[in-house]
RNA sequence: GGUUCCUUAGCCAAGUGGUAAGGCAAUUGACUGCAACUCAGUGAGCACCGGUUCAAAUCCGGUAGGAACCUCCA
């Protein structure tokens, strides 16, 4: 498996630390709201890499967190005059809800914020006493200096970046790159510490959560979206250099941006599309032929042409395999558990270029061709047809495509021998009658 | 101003040195009672200019256009 490594810019082969085992995190949603499509392209490539490693065998430890300590949820807990909690486990509901209806698999962990205080104070500790970190009236500042290596991960020096930084007024840091870890406060929700009362910095969590859930300083995978490398992964690495001398992970994994017709998605612009109301309308089996029809690292951009495209392409595959299910119950054929290694495999392949979904397609729809051709051969040959419809459904599944096969009920047979009857007949009226019926209930 | 990246047929999208995958749409043919499904065929020389090379969409330089990031947006 090979996997482009935003750390070193370079298509890198995959070596996992532990053999047959992969740990991966990815950063998971402050929720303070729904979550519009955009957010569902990281949901959807990382669940489909963790199926790509579990088909070859690995076993994947996967975590994603929630921010649930953050100043929009305390601004949207105000404006509705709310416990922050009960936003907080509204929208961590909602988000889950999400990843049920897109057929995400369970993750290993899903952990919060505010359930990992000690930890997050020990650690911002850590950084204090051994002075990475410093107070200024009871806040808590990362001093970015001290770590050589920061703005290895978004190409970036210090200099460049402080010429570009905006300088926030009335600034207590020693300099603007300096980020916060903790923040006295005096609303929301808040912890005392030896420093103060107040609550985390966002950059920090995220180290502490994958240093606790993992129980371990460096992971193999760390994923999230491409605007995530700077700051967050950077200020990630940067308090990991601190005090383990490691980057957190071996593998840095960044997906593109989502456009709505050719522009970014916001509130602005008026162009937001909530991830429910999408799935809602297109099902999550569209939803994820559309999101993996681009390579992950592009940016992808969703119009109506490219979701009727992925409609009718991803129509073409249940036919066929539909086709396949029907006939074979008609003709009585059972007891067949062939599959065909060799297309999955080369589907396997096509997908191991760092998770080359387009190529993955391609090799869907070679498979079909064949499957096709073979369906329409006299005599059929039912051990190969039924290898190449179960290698299809293999190649699905790594994709969190679900292929629902059809069961036909004595009515649906009888309709299907009455259509051929009225066609051999040549009733032409009756045998469309039939024909629309089958139709009608997708059997055709 | 800095950093990273992109520009491939009407549309989506692979390919990163050896002569352009795949899909959608269109179109021709076969199959069909007609149709749908399906199969077979048709279509680009890769934004532009210049360079390196026996050979470039692929490497280098430039031009034009576009995107993301530069303190908390996946």
């Amino acid at each position: 498996m090979k996997l482009y490594n935003s750390l070193s810019n370079k298509i890198e082969e995959f070596v996992p630390i532990v053999p047959n085992e992969v740990s991966m995190y990815v950063c998971g949603p402050t929720v303070y709201n729904h979550v519009h499509i955009g957010n569902t392209r990281p949901m959807i490539v990382f669940d489909t890499l963790r199926r790509l490693f579990e088909a070859q065998g690995y076993q994947v430890h996967f975590v994603s967190n929630y921010t649930d300590v953050d100043d929009k949820i305390i601004n949207k807990a105000r404006e509705e005059q709310q416990e922050e909690t009960v936003i907080a486990n509204r929208y961590i509901e909602a988000y889950q809800a999400i990843r049920d209806s897109l057929n995400i698999e369970k993750l290993s962990a899903t952990p919060r914020v505010t359930q990992t205080m000690p930890e997050i104070i020990a650690f911002i500790g850590e950084l204090i006493d051994s002075g990475y970190a410093y107070l200024v009236d009871g806040d808590v500042y990362f001093r970015v200096s001290k770590v050589a290596n920061y703005g290895e991960l978004s190409g970036q020096n210090i200099d460049d970046l402080q010429v570009g930084a905006r300088i926030e007024e009335n600034s207590k840091k020693e300099n603007p790159l300096d980020f916060a870890l903790w923040k006295v406060t005096d609303m929301g929700i808040k912890w005392s510490t030896p420093w103060g009362e107040g609550r985390p910095g966002w950059h920090t969590e995220c180290v502490v959560m994958i240093n606790k859930e993992f129980n371990k300083h460096t992971i193999d995978i760390h994923g999230g979206g491409m605007d995530l490398k700077f700051p967050h992964h950077e200020n990630e690495i940067a308090q990991s250099e601190a005090l383990y001398h490691t980057s957190i992970a071996n593998y840095w994994l960044h997906n593109g941006m989502l456009n709505q017709d050719g522009e970014k998605m916001s509130k602005s612009l008026g162009n937001v599309v909530w991830a429910k109301d999408f799935i809602a309308r297109l099902g999550s089996n569209v939803v994820r032929w559309l999101m993996l029809s681009a390579q992950y690292r592009s940016p992808l951009n969703i119009s109506d042409d490219t979701i009727e495209t992925a409609k009718t392409e991803l129509n073409r595959v249940f036919t066929v395999l539909k086709q396949v299910d029907v006939k074979a119950q008609r003709e009585q054929i059972s007891g067949q558990e062939s599959f065909d290694q060799e297309a999955f495999d080369h589907f396997i392949k096509a997908m191991n270029e760092d998770i080359n979904t387009p190529n993955g397609f391609m090799e869907i729809f070679e498979t079909m061709k064949v499957l096709n051709r073979e369906l329409r051969q006299q005599p059929n040959d039912w051990n190969r047809i039924t290898g190449l419809r179960n290698a299809i459904i293999k190649m699905l599944t790594v994709l969190g495509i679900v292929y629902v096969k059809p069961i036909l009920t004595a009515e649906d047979t009888e309709q299907f021998n009455a259509w051929e009857a009225a066609r051999l007949a040549k009733d032409y009226q009756k045998a469309d009658e039939f024909r629309q019926a089958l139709s009608a209930k997708g059997l055709i």
